[in-house]
RNA sequence: GUGGGUAUAGCGCAGUUGGUUAGCGCGCCAGAUUGUGGCUCUGGAGGCCGAGGGUUCGAAUCCCUCUAUCCACCCCA
């Protein structure tokens, strides 16, 4: 196929048949931050190059390789944002959010952007829910911002997600640990794969994840960096895992993981799901302490995740959790001959404007045709609008699902209180449905 | 960046050791039914067989190159 018909490489079209889905995940995620206090915010899709390069890390994959940089007509280097901290954390100094009360809530879905070679879940523009709490030290914030993942998956209806903890400590007991470990794989290297001998200066945890057999013997008996805490973080790591278990959040502690941004303090989580393939991380995040003062702002202890809507809707799909329908018109009206199509076209008008779902021809379909579009659409209902109708001033309206026929006045409300008290009854069954479904969840 | 699989109609696929006009299902349009959908039947439209080059009398089929796509490594959401 052409380049011209054909969307970048990485990158996906919500089609229409599909945004549905997207409104609901993105409403969903909106409405459940809110509960928490977490309030919107909307940042550009580029940025100074330096910005991402300070808060993301020189030495990290991100930074190195996978940017979309370039230069704009003004010399200036710009880059695509390849994650959403970064923004949040600019927007935050540069309109003093944190000068009002602390600590600042802040939540946002984007577009995000990596150079990366796809796979399954992997996308070069991909979207991201998250979320961020600026200026809030205290343990309950890590577990107040990871209940948020948690209460987003529980109320889509998500399962087999796990949540993944650790602690990387902070700079100082950190650069304790990677000495540890670099001594004990040092001492091991003629053992170790490759990759693993590269990793060992850039990244010695990521050896702890390896999956040749060698470097798995040996990481199971590698010094584990909960064993090198100091003692704030280990206080701050045992709080949070309190606050967890008294708000009934499973977790299990994973000493493996490493969050791949520079950024990342005392605190680190994944949500994975065992649907996605290699790709199994749906949402990752962690503490920040840093980061602020690292772009020049205060001191200021913050913490916040991402979270991957396309894996979320790949798991929602996998595990078929319940998602709403798809949008259907409430009444496809149909007119019969050249004089009919005015009065549809006002009545369709009409009833549009009064909050009801209305088709109608748009294409010169005979009847019988246009009885077929209606069904392909789903239409709930169908009004035949011809001479006979028009010059007695009543039609039939007919329910699609029954093919049952009611008597309608086409003057006066009498077609939009019928349509309406269909619709009534419509979410009175929704709500039926709903109730049934949390009885069987009991 | 490294590896492996795949590429035929809008979608899902068949196409035998190379052989004449490239098929099937779904979908789309129309008719059977002159004012009523779903089921059935009939007909129709729709393809540079991913792109370029090569071998051959002849290529969707064999060879080379490229591109795209999927999966995995790596990395991350």
């Amino acid at each position: 196929m052409a380049l011209i018909t054909k969307a970048p490489r990485g990158t996906q079209d919500v089609l229409p048949a599909d945004s549905y889905k997207w409104q609901y995940l993105e409403d969903t995620a909106i409405a459940v931050a809110k509960d928490f206090g977490y309030r919107e915010l909307r940042t550009p899709v580029f940025e100074h190059t330096e910005l991402f390069q300070r808060s993301v890390g020189e030495t990290t994959d991100v930074v190195q390789k996978e940017m979309y940089t370039f230069e704009d007509k003004g010399a200036r280097s710009i880059t695509l944002r390849p994650e959403g901290t970064a923004g949040a954390a600019r927007a935050l100094l540069e309109h003093s959010l944190h000068a009002e009360a602390l600590p600042a809530k802040i939540c946002y879905l984007t577009s995000c952007y990596r150079y990366e070679k796809p796979q399954a879940g992997r996308l070069r523009e991909f979207h991201q829910f998250g979320i961020e709490c600026f200026g809030a030290a205290e343990p309950q914030a890590d577990a107040e911002v990871i209940s948020v993942a948690y209460t987003l998956l529980e109320t889509l209806g998500v399962t087999g997600v796990k949540l993944h903890l650790n602690s990387i400590g902070c700079p100082a007991c950190r650069a304790n640990y990677h000495e540890a470990l670099k001594a004990y794989f040092e001492a091991n290297i003629e053992t170790l794969c490759g990759t693993c001998r590269d990793r060992l200066d850039r990244n010695p945890m990521r050896i702890l994840d390896c999956k040749s057999p060698v470097c798995h013997e040996l990481a199971a008996n590698a010094p584990v960096m909960l064993d090198f805490l100091c003692d704030e973080c280990a206080e701050h790591f045992e709080k949070v895992k309190a606050c967890l278990t008294a708000a009934d959040i499973a977790f299990e502690i994973d000493p493996h993981i490493v969050r791949g941004l520079d950024y990342y303090t005392r605190t680190v989580f994944e949500f994975v799901s065992d649907a996605l393939g290699a790709q199994a991380v749906v949402c990752g995040g962690g503490r920040y302490d840093g980061l602020i003062e690292e772009l020049g702002g205060p001191h200021l202890p913050s913490l916040g995740f991402g979270m991957g809507l396309e894996r979320l809707l790949m798991i929602l799909e996998a595990k078929e959790a319940k998602m709403p329908e798809s949008p259907r018109p409430d009444i496809y009206i149909a007119p019969l001959g050249a004089g009919a199509v005015n009065a549809c076209f006002a009545m369709a008008l009409k009833l549009r404007t009064g909050g009801v779902a209305v088709e109608t021809d748009l294409v010169g379909r005979g009847l019988k045709a246009q009885m077929k579009y209606a069904d392909k659409l789903r239409a709930r209902t169908v009004l035949v609008l011809g001479d006979n109708e028009l010059e007695a001033g009543v039609a039939r309206l007919k329910d699609m699902e029954t093919g049952e026929q009611t008597e309608v006045s086409l003057d006066g409300d009498d077609l939009y209180t019928t349509l309406y008290n269909l619709s009534l009854r419509r979410e009175l069954a929704d709500l039926n449905d709903l109730f049934e479904a949390a009885v069987e969840d009991e």
